[in-house]
DNA sequence: GATTAAATTGAACCGATGGTATAAACTGTT
DNA sequence: AACAGTTTATACCATCGGTTCAATTTAATC
C-alpha cells in the first residue's frame, strides 16, 4: 500500500482515538494530516472506507502478533491462551479498537454494519477452536456457547473493573479471573448437558472465503496429526516432527504463509521419510498446494 | 407532561425502531408526526433531548413492569426473577432500547453518554439486589462480580442466539439456560473465593440521589424486617404483616409510592399493635417521611 | 534535460443536516 | 372582544460528507 495512504490511516487513528470517529470531520484529517480533499477522496471513497482500512490494518496486526505468541507453544496449555487474550485486550486499548467498533456498529452504512459483524464472528471463531484445543472432546458441543459467554464476560468485566480502576487497569487480573471463571463454566455445562446454539450454526456468520480457508486448515492439522502418528517410534522421528510441525504452525497461524518455506520443507520430507507414508506427504502437499501466492 | 408532547415523542420512537436514531432526520420526524419545526423545537432543546426522553420514558415503564411482577410474591423464588428478565427483554426488543442505548452511548454527546451510563449502572444494581434475594449471604462479597457476569451473557447470549433463530427467538429459552449458567457460577465463585470488583464500588457509579433513596429502602427492608420477627406469634400476627408487607412493597418497587396509602396503613397498625412495638414503628414512619411529595 | 504520465492541490459546488429567528395564524380563557 | 400562549410557516445559518475539475507539482522515462 502507498506509504503516503497508510500515514493518512495513522493520522486518522491518532484523531479517532482522542475525539471518536463521529467527532472528527474528514476536515480534521485534512487539517492534521496536510493533504488537500481530493488526495483524500482519491485514497478513500469515503469516511467510512477509510475506517474499514484502518479495521483492516489494526485486525491484521492484531491476528499475526496473537498466532505468534502460539508458534512452537503448546496448544493446550491455558497460560499460553491468557497470555493471547492479555495481549489483544491490550492492543485493543491502545487502539481503542472496540471502542470504535462500538462507534459505527450500529451506523446507517451497511458496509461496515457487515465488516464489524464477520470480524466479531472471526474473533469468536477463533475462541472457539481455541477451546477446542483446550478442553476435552466432551466439551465440544458446548464450546461455542462457551466462547460466546467467554467473550461477554470479558467483555463486561473489563468495562466494569475499568470504571473502578481507571486508566491504571491491570488488565492480567481480568483475563486471569474470567478464564478461571469458563474453566469452570465449560465443565459445569459439560456435566449438565445444556446446549443453547449448535457449533455448526457458526458458519453461517462468516463469509464463505473464510470457510474454505478455515476447512483447508483443519484438513491439514488431521493430515499432519496421522502422519506423525504413522511416524511414531521411527527413526528420525523428532527430526520428522519438527518440520511437520513447521509446515502445520505457517500454514494455520500465519495470515501470509512463505509458501516457497513450506515447499522446502516438503521436499527435504520427501527425501527422507519411509517409504509407508509419501502418500499421506502429497496429501499435504496437495492441501498446501491451493494456497500458493503469486 | 403535554399529550401532544408525548404523541410526537411516540411517533419519533416508532421512526427509530425502524431506521435507527441517526438515521431519521428532525425532518423525517415533522413530517411523521404532522408539526412544524418550531413547535419541535419548543417541546425539545435538540433531537438529543427527545431521545432522552425518550429513554425516560421507556426505562420507566420498563421498571414499573418489572417491579409489580414482583409484588406478593417470594423475592427468593428463582422463577420470579427468571420471569422479570424475561419481561424486561421483551419489551426491550420490542422497543429496542437497547439498540438505541447502542447506537449512541458513544456519541459525542455528554448527556447523553452520561445518562446510559447511569441507566446501566441502575440495571446493574437492581441484578445485584435481586441476587441478594435470590443468594446465600455467604455469596454477597461475590454477587456484583456475578451480576456484571450475568449481564455479559445474557446480552452476548441473545445476540448470538437471534443471529441464527432470527426473530422467531425463544427469549425464555435463552434466559432460563443464562439463569442456569449463573446460579452455578455464584456456587463456584463462592466456594473459590475470587474476587473481581469490591460490591462497594457500586455506589460510585450511581448519582447521589439514587444512592439515599436506595439506602432508605434497604433502611426501611430491615426495620420491616425486625417488626415482624417482633410481632411473630402474637394475635393477629398475620394481620399486621400484611400491612407491613404492603407498605413494604409500595416504598421499595414503586417508582411513585402512593404516600397516603402507606400513611392509611400506618395509622391502622399504630391503633392496634402492642405497645412494645410502636417504637420500631416510629421508625418506619420516620424512614418513609422524608419520601413524601406535594 | 525534455517529455510524459501520475499524483496532488485547492477551490467551487452540491444536497442534507441540526439548529435559530421571527412574524403571522390559531387556540382557549376570562 | 381582548388576552396570552401555542403553533405554524418560512427564511436563514454553519457545517457536514461528498463531487467535480482545471491547474499545478512530482516522479519516472527516454
Amino acid at each position: 500500500m502507498n506509504d503516503r495512504k497508510q500515514q493518512v490511516i495513522i493520522k486518522a487513528h491518532e484523531l479517532f482515538i482522542d475525539r471518536g470517529f463521529q467527532a472528527t470531520s474528514i476536515q480534521d484529517i485534512l487539517d492534521y494530516t496536510n493533504i488537500s480533499k481530493g488526495t483524500f477522496y482519491n485514497y478513500f471513497s469515503s469516511k467510512n472506507e477509510l475506517l474499514i482500512a484502518l479495521f483492516k490494518s489494526l485486525l491484521e496486526e492484531m491476528e499475526t502478533k496473537r498466532n505468534s505468541l502460539m508458534t512452537g507453544k503448546d496448544a493446550a496449555n491455558i497460560d499460553v491462551f491468557k497470555k493471547q487474550i492479555e495481549t489483544q485486550m491490550n492492543t485493543n486499548r491502545k487502539n481503542r479498537l472496540l471502542t470504535l467498533f462500538e462507534e459505527v456498529v450500529l451506523s446507517p452504512d451497511e458496509d461496515i454494519k457487515e465488516y464489524i459483524k464477520e470480524s466479531q464472528a472471526r474473533m469468536l471463531q477463533w475462541v472457539y477452536h481455541r477451546f477446542e484445543d483446550l478442553f476435552s472432546v466432551d466439551s465440544k458441543p458446548y464450546l461455542l456457547d462457551c466462547a460466546i459467554m467467554f467473550l461477554g464476560i470479558l467483555h463486561q468485566n473489563t468495562k466494569y473493573y475499568a470504571r473502578t480502576h481507571g486508566s491504571t487497569v491491570n488488565i492480567q487480573l481480568v483475563v486471569n479471573y474470567t478464564v478461571n471463571r469458563i474453566e469452570k463454566i465449560v465443565k459445569e455445562v459439560t456435566d449438565s448437558g445444556e446446549q443453547l446454539i449448535e457449533p455448526d450454526d457458526l458458519k453461517n456468520w462468516l463469509p464463505d472465503a473464510e470457510l474454505k480457508d478455515q476447512s483447508r486448515k483443519e484438513q491439514l492439522n488431521y493430515a499432519v496429526l496421522c502422519m506423525k502418528k504413522k511416524l511414531k517410534g521411527s527413526a528420525d522421528c523428532s527430526h520428522y516432527y519438527e518440520l511437520l510441525e513447521f509446515i502445520r504452525d505457517e500454514f494455520t497461524q500465519s495470515n501470509e504463509p512463505r509458501y516457497h518455506l513450506m515447499k522446502s520443507a516438503l521436499t527435504t520430507l520427501q527425501t527422507t521419510i519411509p517409504e509407508s507414508v509419501t502418500e499421506d506427504l502429497m496429501k499435504i502437499e496437495e492441501i498446501i498446494g491451493g494456497q500458493a501466492r503469486a
